[in-house]
DNA sequence: TTGAAAGCGCTAACAC
DNA sequence: GTGTTAGCGCTTTCAA
């Protein structure tokens, strides 16, 4: 009894037991396997692998496969939720198909999404998942590709889930339609005086969510005001601030949540009521937004749908059953709550 | 010229070059190893390696050690902004020893938090971290141990970041200290009438926060007026209204602040004022609450620092160099922001 | 201090 | 349909 120190049952234990080689145990235990076996051996091993409680050893599964059974999402920050309800829908949707998910979280810093990328193109993950927007940068770009062709180099798959320069198989949402759909309904309130708080502005989100917002207002022949945020709360609060040096607008359309949040406090913070005073329409609809006060009108994107999507995208890849369109478009929609509001001629008119 | 197909060099590729055997090479490069090189050779080694721009392959390594340089981290809910900082600080914290994150969310059920642990064990995930608290059920708990049994006998390790019945190593934040922190401050503020919006019933963290409530009421000479909402923002807001049948109280006591903002929309839903009308505390601190209006005072929980300190014990449990206790506890404070304030007598009175 | 040999558990070629 | 053989790239005895 040359027995092993371990007590798990690996292939060969169910293959002797079953009376057949390891390679035909294989064929039918691999779901992947599409080689023929006999129905009745078929059975036979299925029922000795359950018998003895046999698990394929994903370890050597992977090494032999050179590829592991995971996916990998980057975002900006899991503290965002909007990364936070797309991490939630994929790792759901992948967990269903026996894969695992990594996270990572690149605190919106572009070399810490990097180191990331090179640590998931070593360990070999199946698919990543970029559910972030790329940077409008050279070098930023050339380090991305270069990792991207180490990853499919062994076979691994890559999905956007915001818009990138790399022409990715992409599950995106519809920025610059929300964009202009925000804008039209503060317009349609009756605003003129419209100010953007727009996200960083290298990055590709940002720029499309402009532009929805200045194709609105260039039909109506209105000018745009513009001040920068980060795409986080502290961010959205300091551009309400530089916005409110320069008054005169009526309504502000902001780019995402997050900063909404922010503007919202800073605007409170100066006694300047939500909507009386100030229409606010944000994007995205996080979770949670109707408990604020004012609610929150905003776009709703399907971000979880997203997460899910992406996932599904990244197997379906894997699995060569991928079919359709490189880029599919998940459309989005206004959500009007309390924030907004006809603007209040009188108060407009005195310095804010 | 046999070559491999793929064109990224292997341990022996620079056994070769440095003319050294593989083990010795490994030796050199495997930062585990203990074993003695010479010191000339190693230099050679590190300096042929380097030219090779070589990596070693976590698969392959992984197959022979038994184990994956992961660690995985268990959370009831990715989008409650708790668990998302934990996650935030702990992965972090193990990328930066060059190990993975994988995010398991249970979406708080505990069959599906079952269903990853034993996705975790089959792929060997070095360490395994439970975020969330455990729950008071004798089926549950069975399960857990013979989970924890089999990543253990892998060698595996387990940290707990919320109490659980299981002695694990622990990196805990002080519950019942919080609850009675904030319930005090409220007595202190005048309160007598003091109501609680408890977590679900069954989680350890729940009955630990009500301890330190009931605690402080009863050295008070005062009764406990319970309502029990699910840790959710939706279950705050019933678990308000349900108080609300029942008024006379002037203040509450919630045990965590996603709870609280749904408690405090619910209030202001009903035209109740906080914090004249009525004073509410929260646990945790989340990050936003001092966006909110009112801002929110709350029990600080250092959530990044546990999640990196959980890491941090995972890795030096894995390591053989965790000194020190078993369980070490991080201590919390009282957050005053804008939600509490002196009980109004008249208002009090009134039947809200 | 170094190296040879033997696998970890699985799957891919290739033959039959 | 089934089996034989040969590794994937690394670490680990064991012997020198």
């Amino acid at each position: 009894m040359a027995a092993r120190k371990t007590l798990v049952p690996i292939l060969s234990d169910v293959a002797r037991r079953a009376k057949v080689s390891s390679t035909t145990a294989s064929r039918v235990l691999n779901p992947d396997s599409q080689h023929p076996v006999k129905d009745a051996t078929r059975q036979r091993v299925i029922r000795v692998a359950a018998s003895l409680g046999y698990r394929p050893n994903p370890m050597a599964r992977a090494l032999r496969t050179r590829q592991q059974p995971t996916i990998a999402i980057l975002v900006h920050d899991v503290t965002d939720l909007y990364f936070a309800e797309i991490v939630r829908g994929a790792t759901i949707a992948a967990s269903r198909s026996g894969f695992l998910t990594i996270v990572c979280s690149s605190s919106r810093d572009p070399d810490t999404e990097l180191q990331y990328l090179e640590m998931l193109s070593r360990s070999r993950v199946a698919g990543v998942i970029f559910a972030g927007g790329g940077l409008e940068d050279e070098a930023y770009k050339r380090a991305v590709r270069v990792h991207a062709a180490n990853i499919r180099s062994y076979g691994g798959v890559l999905v956007a889930l915001a818009p990138r320069a790399d022409r990715w198989p992409s599950e995106l949402s519809d920025n610059e339609g929300g964009a202009r759909l925000a804008t039209e309904h503060l317009l349609e309130l009756g605003h003129r005086e419209i100010a953007l708080i727009s996200g960083p502005i290298k990055l590709r989100t940002s720029y499309e969510r402009e532009q929805g917002y200045r194709a609105a207002l260039t039909k109506h022949g209105l000018k745009p005001q513009v001040a920068v945020g980060e795409f986080t709360r502290q961010g959205g609060a300091r551009a309400m601030a530089e916005l409110l040096a320069k008054p005169g607008f009526t309504a502000v359309f902001v780019a995402n949540d997050a900063m909404a949040l922010g503007a919202l406090s800073e605007l409170r913070r100066r006694g300047i009521t939500v909507p009386s005073q100030m229409s606010l329409v944000g994007f995205d609809d996080v979770p949670g937004l109707d408990y604020l006060h004012p609610a929150l009108t905003t776009i709703r994107v399907p971000m979880a749908e997203l997460g899910a999507s992406g996932t599904a995208r990244a197997l379906a890849l894997l699995s060569g059953t991928d079919k359709g369109p490189r880029v599919r478009m998940h459309s989005v929609e206004l959500v009007i709550r309390e924030s907004t509001a006809v603007p209040s001629q009188a108060l407009s008119l005195v310095a804010l």
